[in-house]
DNA sequence: TGCTTTATAGAAACTGTTTCAGAAACAGTT
DNA sequence: AACTGTTTCTGAAACAGTTTCTATAAAGCA
């Protein structure tokens, strides 16, 4: 474990210069600066304070609406649940607003005595993973996939889980199935547009694209998503909302607008918390465990940091479950030619 | 700002048993170890590395419950949310794991490198904010009220709004309301039930022990509530539940056992994110906001780090509001007498 | 008494950071 | 061409905290 000193004596310059360009000062010529960080980097220099190495750990998010949300408590929760055997400590960056001008995400990272990243992220900010990966800073994501191998992440696979929803919507009798899914196309939301997709194939029923339903992923989309269903000509029987706040969202809204559910509609949702068994009926829905993925998250942070070689890629995928509660029923008109009511 | 030489000299020691003191390695004397302890206490010792001072802050909570609710994620997003602007870190503490045997709170903090802290707690755990406030370590407390005049905090009481709650139950021609309280005796509980009592007492209205059900603050709790209700002779016509996830899951028994909402019973519950509007209906509720606790907690604990002098106090009492919206009518006995529906 | 063990603490060596000072390059003036 | 002043960049030194090695004093035991 290379010191600044050494560092120094590498790059050819002065301690001084290496922790001036750690912490951004701009005092440091852009090319010394690119070879002390990229030296760092290579050389996996983690910083101390006197013999003490210093091991905190980052939940870093990128968007704004990151924290805050039931699934990040929950993932922090299983961060924390892991790490007290470790004697990492846990911090919370805001990724966006740490981040100092012309400074690299490793520099920022070293300057705030960081030693590994978990990153939340969602689409929009999947760049940023990426280049943090490609520094070679070690991270692991979660909430999303990657494609890139320089990638560590964790991930729910929601595909399969999320054609088992739809085959038990279409076994029930439903023909005309809408999907919600979030207006920003993260990895999750389009497995769960493919599962829907699967299923449809594997029953030999066409896809109409006109049935996908693009809303955001909050209270308003949900109750946005079943005012435009109940415009719709010959109206969709069942519904798939891929985000939870949504669905239950819309489960709320389809029945002030006087739609029983699951009587006249029946609603699939999406839950990585309890709020399925927070709603009358009690909902069916594709089910994560994020406190799960956050321990996984953890595991696979602290492995990356434990071996020094940075040539181990974690990409581990979760699966989801599916569950079948109350808000799924046969369609109506199935239940005028006499079939049983399965509630 | 003394440094830990300036301690060692103060102590009649030398730096390196003053740094053993605050990194609790056995080898220092209980006498020696002590002296340091409350020198750096006196003196408001805050670490560094090389010449530059650590600012991180902590969110620390005592509960295994605590992380992982909304409550603590709104508190953390508003936390951070005012720290942007400042050059501080949050760190996330669980206070029981990471206290090591024979070591103070102060010492802890000052060990992890942290200049101060927010205390999430609930009744079980006062004494340890009390006594982290006896330190002199700068410290708010969220959460929980207190009577001890060393303790800063921000609390939202809850006492007016749950009066106002309950008078619009009577109001609404209500006689018999039960409450269900957490089975933790917490401040805000029992402000909640205290605004009950001063609601009865307003209208000349008796009150009634056996109306008063504890119940865990959890979901199942609010089920137990339910059920509970269910077998009482002469069955309550509404009832105001101080906990959100349990109010939600109350009535949604309720409903499960064939209750109607409000028409047979009418339910007031607490909210601090926005479950009252994801169910159906929608819930009348006391309503506080975690984001602002949480920036109002952090903005009086960076006046507490700014001033030197340990003398000033917080304790800051924010309100809640009373929402009407539509778990809440005329109960069943005036409505035959003819009363007109309220809904 | 003499030896060993234990508890305690200091000196020195090592982290990283910042202040001060200096070198080198460039521009403007005489 | 020479002098001055400014800017840019860097290093030496002085500082921050921590740990390893070493030393001392007290206690225990033969």
């Amino acid at each position: 474990m290379p010191s600044v000193r050494d560092i120094a004596r590498m790059a050819g310059v002065s301690p001084a210069t290496v922790s001036r360009a750690i912490n951004n000062h701009p005092t440091v010529g852009k090319e010394v600066r690119e070879k002390v960080i990229s030296l760092m980097n290579e050389k996996r220099y983690v910083p101390s304070v006197g013999r003490r190495q210093i091991t905190n750990i980052a939940f870093a998010y990128a968007d704004d609406i990151s924290l805050g949300s039931p699934f990040d408590a929950a993932l922090m929760h299983g961060m924390s649940e892991c790490m007290e055997r470790f004697e990492f400590d846990l911090m919370v960056l805001d990724l966006k607003r740490v981040l100092q001008p012309h400074e690299t995400y490793s520099q920022m990272f070293i300057r705030k005595g960081i030693c590994g990243a978990v990153l939340r992220t969602s689409s929009q900010s999947k760049k940023v993973c990426e280049r943090i990966a490609a520094e070679g800073f070690p991270s692991v994501v979660v909430g999303e996939r990657f494609d890139n191998p320089l990638v560590n992440f964790i991930y729910a696979d929601s595909r399969r889980s999320s054609r088992e929803a739809v085959e038990h919507l279409i076994n029930l009798g439903h023909r005309k199935i809408a999907v919600g899914l979030n207006v920003v196309e993260d990895s999750d939301h389009l497995d769960r547009l493919q599962g829907y997709k699967d299923a449809l194939a594997a029953h030999q029923l066409s896809f109409d694209s006109r049935l996908v339903l693009q809303v955001p992923a909050r209270r308003d989309g949900g109750e946005q998503f079943i005012r435009r269903l109940e415009v719709m000509p010959d109206r969709p029987t069942a519904v798939y909302l891929t985000d939870p706040v949504a669905a239950v969202a819309a489960m709320v809204e389809a029945q002030r607008r006087g739609m029983r559910v699951p009587h006249d509609l029946s609603i699939i949702g999406f839950d990585d918390a309890q709020l399925r068994f927070l709603t009358f009926p009690r909902m069916t829905a594709v089910c994560q465990d994020a406190r799960e993925i956050g321990m996984a998250a953890f595991a696979a942070l602290q492995s990356l940091i434990a071996e020094a070689k940075s040539t181990r890629r974690v990409q581990r995928v979760l699966g989801t479950e599916f569950e079948v509660h109350e808000s799924t029923a046969v369609p109506p008109v199935l239940r005028h030619e006499g079939v049983s009511i399965a509630m």
